[in-house]
DNA sequence: TCTTCCAGATTGACTGGTCAGTCAGTTATG
DNA sequence: CATAACTGACTGACCAGTCAATCTGGAAGA
């Protein structure tokens, strides 16, 4: 996984893997059918274990637009956190790895059940009563998801502008910024 | 430029270059260095059309918060035409294709101007008042930044959930729900 | 306790296919 | 007739995947 992140999955060898894994060439067919099986592995178990994430939802109580807001910071820094935690798999996840055809696919599903689990978030907190109705379910489920994917690839991955210090956030001060533009934007309040 | 956003870099052969164009492999190399000269060729041309409009600005007279809306909504407006008029180039740009290293540095390199660029545009929307003063310019202009990336991908190249019909907005739809999120977030107005 | 046996685990040299880039030769153009 | 433009067969490097040979640890039997 390190390796697939840092150098992509055209550039890591199995001659690489294994030679960082201190085993024989052969010894790599004997735990995984191919180099793509093994990339699809770490895809799936990524997977599950960011869902997870994602679908414990804002988890706070009904009512003011401030329980809302916290909540949903929560969330967030979960998410950031996961990120933090999970690094190499968020790389592969962001900063689209993969040129085989089923990698890709396989990347392309994840993101659509993220935004699905987001659509399920915000369906919710419009229901009671939390979040204005919109016809645009999608479209905000899909901006909302935009702002997460790319701000958390900018925080650990770059690309950043020499002047910022975006990278050096902590978790917790990360969501709160990126809460205050999810429901009030440039604007602020 | 076509094959290389479709099935990406590595994907794509020089053979299968030169048979699209009707010539021999040789003819290629009369007009390109390499493989990687023809992407890089490719990159800096549409880096160049690109930041032209981005650095046309929020073109709007001083005033009104309506005013800056309108500016920003023209000037999204105009980011989503060049998008969609130059699928192949922001697709590339967008679904992080390239895993040769020059090539992610030059895309790389291209995101960092395209920041810079906004944070221009929301340096000078606060210095006529139309912001507010915020510490946080670099965050800002990440976020922004990540929200229109994210939300051109997903409207030009998915990933789409099923029932979402993202994908057949107009410009000018896209471009007003972007801007209506930039300045207001989810709680909208 | 010792021996035999065998399936599971491991090895690394090898192969077959792929492909970017080359080059000696040919054709077009002005 | 010189040089720019073009041709396409060829090469050398690379690498995923194979396979026959070897090793290991534990169970079954003596």
């Amino acid at each position: 996984m390190e390796r697939f992140a840092k150098y992509g999955y055209q550039n890591t060898k199995i001659s690489d893997i294994v030679n960082q894994a201190g085993v024989a060439q052969g010894t790599f067919y004997w735990y995984f059918k191919s180099k793509e099986a093994i990339a699809l592995e770490i895809i799936q178990n990524g997977r599950e274990r960011l869902l997870k994430v994602i679908q414990r939802g804002y988890r706070s109580g009904v009512g003011s637009v401030e329980e809302m807001v916290k909540g949903s910071e929560r969330l967030l820094a979960d998410i950031f956190r996961f990120a933090q935690e999970n690094r190499y798999f968020m790389e592969l996840l962001l900063t689209g790895n993969g040129e085989e055809e089923a990698i890709r696919k396989a990347f392309r599903d994840m993101r659509i059940e993220m935004e699905e689990a987001f659509k399920t978030n915000i369906q919710r907190a419009v229901e009671l009563g939390m979040l204005p109705e919109s016809t645009d379910l999608h479209i905000r489920a899909a901006l909302l998801v935009s702002l997460i994917e790319g701000i958390v690839a900018r925080w650990l991955f770059g690309p950043i502008s020499p002047q910022s210090d975006i990278g050096e956030r902590t978790v917790e001060q990360m969501a709160a910024e990126t809460v205050r533009f999810e429901f009030f934007g440039l604007l602020g309040l």
